[in-house]
DNA sequence: TAATTATATTAACAATGTTCATTATATTTG
DNA sequence: CAAATATAATGAACATTGTTAATATAATTA
């Protein structure tokens, strides 16, 4: 019965590489339950033997992405001096992570979300997607005495709601029309944040 | 060929007023172009003699809804002693009303939009909701010298956006988990960006 | 090997948006 | 008023969607 449960999470685990595969492709508009399973090689109704629905196949993605995510910022912001200008470069790589990966935006932000298994977990790597990958840096300006400890919290959530407010607006309506304009009002948003911060 | 128009107006009035009731009510997920028809009290077929599709019927809506979300606002602002503290009422009013009414927040920001007539004009009106709510209170604002012209711009951006951003939190994800909490963390974001203004 | 269990697949449903040919209804013309 | 024509409303039909139930196939056990 070792056997059989390491069977099951490898079919598992074909139909969420199939899944995470087509979201980063062409996006959530793209899957269905039918596409999915032939990407993953086997019949449609076989995956109702692995996943209560198609939402709970979906959101097994979310923890491969937000690691994913990890890297692809911290990657991006590992030049970067150490301290306040570094959260904002990894504030700004985690907007670029979602512009470039749009249907992964969807995934984490827009899609409904119907009850499932362990929902609050997944609910909790998304909530707190953007906390966790600047915690180490906060942690590191709180130690050397650049923000004091009580108001990181605030700054915290002043950056998750900025970010997810304009993401929301870019993605969803084009607001602004380019993506230069967009870069270039995230800046001004994350710096008008990071700004009372730098002494 | 005036009767002509006048009719053709009723008409989509007609199924307007019904998309606009069920959005209103049980919110997009009620809504599909059946159900707006029988309400309206025509076939569903009709319903494509005057409209390109259900989307352009949809977003027909946001008007009205921008237009009552304004009544709304204001009204429950009017007691608010004019300056900084009635846009705070405002913002936190304009917040309210997409709690109470979910199905015009999806409709406003989550709705995916397919390419339709005047489209730019109805994401105008969506992308400066908010914007055009404190108009007038900002210019108050400004004639009284509590604020620098040359600051509203921003402030009003970074309210936009956190509004978003904590909206689309509690409305998908639902965080936090309570109405009472994320009132309380409404108050605290706003108060951050306005405390600055306040001298 | 035969019987039993587990797994994969096909068939079928209900609901969706959309199109089109066909009715029903006005409107205009003789 | 009657007949011809334009206009508007509709039902049938299609392709897709998620999901379930019944069936076929593979694996395991006695």
């Amino acid at each position: 019965m070792k056997n059989k449960e390491l069977q099951e999470k490898r079919m598992k685990d074909y139909f969420i590489q199939a899944a995470k595969g087509m979201l980063k492709g062409e996006g959530l508009k793209s899957l269905s339950v039918r596409s999915i399973a032939d990407q993953a090689g086997y019949s449609f109704a076989t995956m109702y033997n692995y996943f209560k629905d198609v939402n709970e196949l979906v959101f097994h993605c979310v923890n491969d992405f937000q690691e994913e995510c990890k890297v692809f910022t911290t990657d991006q912001a590992k030049k970067s001096p150490r301290g306040i200008s570094k959260v904002k470069t990894l504030v700004l790589a985690y907007v670029n992570y979602f512009v470039e990966y749009p249907g992964i935006f969807e995934l984490f932000y827009l899609e409904r979300v119907a009850n499932f298994g362990n929902k609050q977990t997944i609910i909790n790597v998304i909530s707190t997607s953007l906390d966790s990958i600047c915690e180490d840096e906060w942690n590191y300006c709180i130690s050397k005495k650049l923000v004091k400890a009580e108001s990181v919290d605030l700054i915290k959530a002043q950056l998750r709601f900025t970010v997810l407010g304009m993401l929301l607006l870019y993605m969803n309506r084009r607001v602004p029309s380019s993506y230069a304009e967009f870069i270039s009002q995230a800046e001004v948003q994350v710096d008008a944040l990071l700004a009372p911060l730098r002494d």
